[in-house]
DNA sequence: CACGTTACTGAATAGCGATTCAGTAAGACT
DNA sequence: AGTCTTACTGAATCGCTATTCAGTAACGTG
């Protein structure tokens, strides 16, 4: 039976259902195949989350909760071996991470996030304080960067340039999970480019 | 009992359908409910359509193809009284269209829709040829912009062009459905403009 | 070693909602 | 009017899956 503490069960059981919604689609997601994909049967999957709409909140949550852990790495420069690049570099370096990869699995669960965003309220308000903590992250970078001299103050301040960078890569995660023989990895690596270049002079 | 010709019925159901999914989303949605605001049963829905995965997809496509009837309304001049603006004007007319106004209700149903097309491909075909239209009217009006010397060439030719600039509005989109708090709609028509006028110079 | 707590299971339950089906009647056509 | 097609309905059915529950055993603690 293999018990294991609470809390242990619990992280493993929210990557699993990450995983399972990554492949399945929210639509799809069955409490049964989470809990399959651990060998373990699915009244623990709700002994440990009450219910599976709390289970899914958890799950977007601790995801997006990943990501922005790595982002932070990033923007502290502490991810480069040694010496920090300049503010600049760090801020490529986040849009980099954030930027979809060919055809990612990992945008899908974003897709269909936003998309349960819209009736759910508890998950809209996840969300939307995810995407705060993004903001901030390049807010901090492009600020750094501006005093430091590297760029240009962008129109409107940091605070909407990073919406406006945000939204512009979002987006482009949607052209390439929809359409995706709309564009290929190498060009959205430049369009982005362009697109920080034109914002940050 | 009010018989009506199948087509007519049929669209009379699609429209519903579509309202239905405004309202209370892809996810909750019903045939019975589809069916309850139009006063009918939920077995002639099924008549009508043989399933609910084949209702929906019709029912994206119906609301896809009146967006872009309309797109091509604007993009020929035609809703501007007498004299067509210039290209470059009904590029922006286009585009001002298909911005997301104020916690606009139709862009719930395609955010929807783009994560059912995770999992379904037959609606992401569909979402692929719409945005493929889309993307043909924006082409067609900034060749012709640039023909009449009206703009310069955007980087990497009017395909590219016409791909960045749906993809920054449907980012935009997805903030102003998410994270509303971000994004004010002033804000959203000067920043397209100069997204606009950064492309085209 | 008791013994209580806590993780865990398998077999019900239970409710929802799509689809089926057998029938009804509107309207077209002769 | 009679008859045929076609739109339409209401009452089952039927499958599916979250959740409940009564019980089992692992582990920590005394």
């Amino acid at each position: 039976m293999a018990r294991k503490n609470a809390a242990v069960r619990r992280e493993e059981i929210l990557a699993a259902t990450v995983e399972e919604i990554e492949a399945t689609g929210l639509r799809g997601l069955r409490v049964s195949d989470v809990a399959a994909r651990l060998g373990l049967s699915a009244s623990l999957v709700i002994y440990h989350f009450e219910t599976k709409e709390a289970l899914v909140a958890e799950a977007f949550d601790f995801a997006g909760r990943q990501d922005i852990d790595h982002a932070r790495e990033l923007a502290t420069g502490a991810a480069s071996a040694r010496g920090s690049a300049s503010a600049l570099q760090r801020v490529r370096d986040v849009v980099g991470w954030y930027l979809p990869r060919g055809s990612s699995r990992s945008w899908k669960i974003w897709i269909d996030g936003w998309s349960a965003g819209l009736v759910d309220d508890a998950l809209r308000s996840t969300f939307a304080a995810l995407d705060q903590e993004w903001k901030s992250i390049l807010v901090g970078l492009m600020d750094e960067a501006i005093a430091a001299g590297e760029c240009s103050a962008p129109d409107g301040g940091t605070e909407a340039c990073a919406t406006r960078v945000l939204a512009f890569l979002d987006g482009l995660a949607i052209q390439v999970m929809i359409n995706s023989q709309a564009v290929d990895t190498e060009a959205l690596s430049a369009w982005v480019d362009d697109f920080l270049r034109r914002e940050l002079g």
